[in-house]
RNA sequence: GGUCUGUUCAUCUAAGGGUUAGGAUUCAAGAUUUUCAUUCUUGCCAUAGGGGUUCGAAUCCCCUACAGACUACCA
């Protein structure tokens, strides 16, 4: 007997973006599936049509895209289980709530949402629940209570009604999860979940089951909120008698918030200014816009290394990885049990390790856009060289704008702040001869700017710290950016010049 | 309320009965950079509480506390 090929499936639901912790399973499946030569799959539960979101899809596919995240089968992909979007397979799923129906593992039942409604509010003002069970089920309009002509009847004349799974009783169900080790449950605290809903589709359990089947997925990777919804599914596979195909299950801790309690929600992306979504988002119904990683300036194998370790450690001190190498190191038994808070704060430093890594070609082009959308055309060469030069103070790639755009246009405003900590009496005087002096240079070097620079301040008996930040300012228009000297080559000399001589006219001098 | 799951520095985590409980982020200090950032060094900071088991417990067991998830004809 071989071991079957491994394969795992993304499964979500097109009702909106998808949030960081969605691209964690996502991601969580694809390491799994590619560390041990699988597949995988995505596979689009669409079995709600009222929750139904436009844009959502794609929105999905063009996510896991960015992340680097490559799909083997799916709706957009295609395989040899198509279709991959559960709303076009929804002819399938009656068959199976047949064949439990027969088996007596599901019974229909007629009760309408409204008159389960009301036994629920009624159980509330006593102070219980109500629950669907082997409890309650005998006294309510099923299958099970109705006499076999009176439930033909009404299925005859179309009333609208429901398949659910008749839960044995007090059965211990247990089963192993491979991040959590074993687990049981007992089906008595467990309900008559509905399989099949009375618009003709499948609820998430039933379609969730059987395609898993059909696709011969190996390893459901699903997060925590899962968990309570196991024992069902196993005994679903059991009632199916595909409990030897069962897949294997893991289920992933909570991502939570990065203050205060709960699962991080897209409420604390607003609140604490960092974006939960990989891709920016706007509400179709609401028009409201989500700003994403992507738009952020984020780094798609950054994004990816700092999602990799919230619930997974290598087990070494190891923190950079490519994708390669995540997929090389993964392992489901290295994933932790517990939730973990995010940090906003070390999503930012990754994303630092990662614009430093880049070549400065690379994150040209990355930053080629923002100079357009100014308007500023400049030769690759500059562009390369700037980016080369200031991206080590840099946390993403707009910022090469914040620290280099005085290499592109000369700085109209001065820091305040600065201007009265350097610009004292004698300073102006100083920088228009520091003018002159530029303007007698034959070669415009760095290096052999600085040489001759040195001298004369020097020679003058000027306050060398004065003096730099000084011309820094003139240059940049405050206290920041790479070497002076390779700023005076790269704008080159009669723009130095200019830049000094108007700084000397425009800045006031601070009286003290 | 019930069921299930979890709990190591502020945060992400390592240590799968024997280490001064390690690393990273943040923060602070110093060095470097005649600026800022980077980089380097140093520092601060943790086994939720209580009981066991054991020569020995972060690690195994029990209780308590806290946290979270689930409890729909949603996924």
């Amino acid at each position: 007997m071989t071991t079957p090929k491994i394969r795992v499936r993304f499964a979500p639901s097109p009702t909106g973006p998808l949030h960081i912790g969605g691209v964690r399973t996502a991601l969580f499946n694809y390491l799994f599936a590619k560390h041990n030569g699988g597949d995988f799959l995505l596979r689009i539960e669409d079995t709600d049509q009222t929750r139904y979101v436009p844009g959502a899809e794609n929105y999905i596919m063009e996510a896991l895209d960015w992340c680097g995240i490559k799909i083997d089968e799916g709706p957009r992909e295609g395989g040899p289980h198509a279709p991959y979007r559960q709303s076009e397979r929804k002819e399938l799923y009656a068959g199976y709530a047949q064949q439990l129906i027969d088996s007596g593992h599901a019974y229909y039942a007629f009760d309408t949402p409204e008159e389960l409604d009301a036994l629920r509010t009624d159980a509330e003002v006593h102070g219980g629940t109500f629950t669907y069970n082997n409890l309650t089920r005998k006294g309510l309009k099923n299958s099970l209570t109705l006499p076999g002509s009176a439930c033909a009847a009404l299925l005859a004349s179309g009333e609208p009604h429901v398949v659910r799974f008749k839960m044995p009783e007090n059965l211990v169900v247990e089963e192993t999860d491979l991040i959590r080790g074993h687990v049981q449950f007992n089906s008595d605290q467990l309900d008559d979940k509905v399989l099949f809903k009375s618009d003709g589709m499948p609820t998430y359990h039933l379609a969730n089951v059987v395609d898993d089947h059909l696709m011969e997925i190996t390893h459901v990777i699903r997060g925590e909120e899962w968990l309570p919804s196991m024992p069902l599914h196993v005994l679903l596979y059991e009632a199916f008698g595909w409990r030897a195909t069962m897949p294997q299950f893991s289920h992933l801790p909570l991502i939570l918030k990065p203050v205060g309690k709960g699962k991080l929600s897209k409420r604390d992306g607003d609140q604490l200014g960092f974006p939960v979504f990989p891709l920016a988002w706007k509400d179709p119904e609401t028009g409201d816009v989500s700003r994403g990683y992507r738009e952020d300036g984020y780094l798609p194998d950054g994004f990816i290394n700092m999602l990799s370790l919230l619930g997974w450690n290598p087990g070494t001190e190891q923190e950079i990885f490519s994708m390669e190498q995540l997929i090389e190191s993964f392992s489901l038994d290295r994933v932790g049990k517990s939730g973990s808070r995010f940090d906003p704060e070390k999503t930012k430093w990754f994303n630092h390790q990662y614009l430093i890594r880049h070549t400065d070609e690379e994150l040209a082009g990355l930053f080629a856009p923002f100079l357009n959308s100014k308007g500023i055309t400049v030769s690759q060469e500059l562009l390369v060289r700037v980016t080369g030069l200031v991206k080590e103070r840099c946390h993403f790639v707009h910022e090469i704008w914040d620290q280099g755009f005085f290499f592109f246009e000369a700085p109209t405003t001065y820091d305040e702040k600065i201007v009265s900590k350097r610009w004292k009496d004698g300073v102006p005087g100083m920088m228009a001869e520091i003018a002159g002096f530029f303007g007698n240079l034959e070669n415009w070097q760095a290096p052999a700017i600085k040489e001759p620079f040195s001298l004369f301040v020097t020679e003058k008996g000027w306050n060398f710290g004065t003096i730099m930040n000084s011309l820094r300012l003139c240059l940049v228009g405050g206290s920041f950016g790479p070497d002076i000297f390779e700023i005076c080559e790269i704008i080159g000399q009669p723009e130095t010049i200019s830049r000094i001589q108007k700084a000397v006219q425009n800045i006031p001098a601070v009286i003290g």
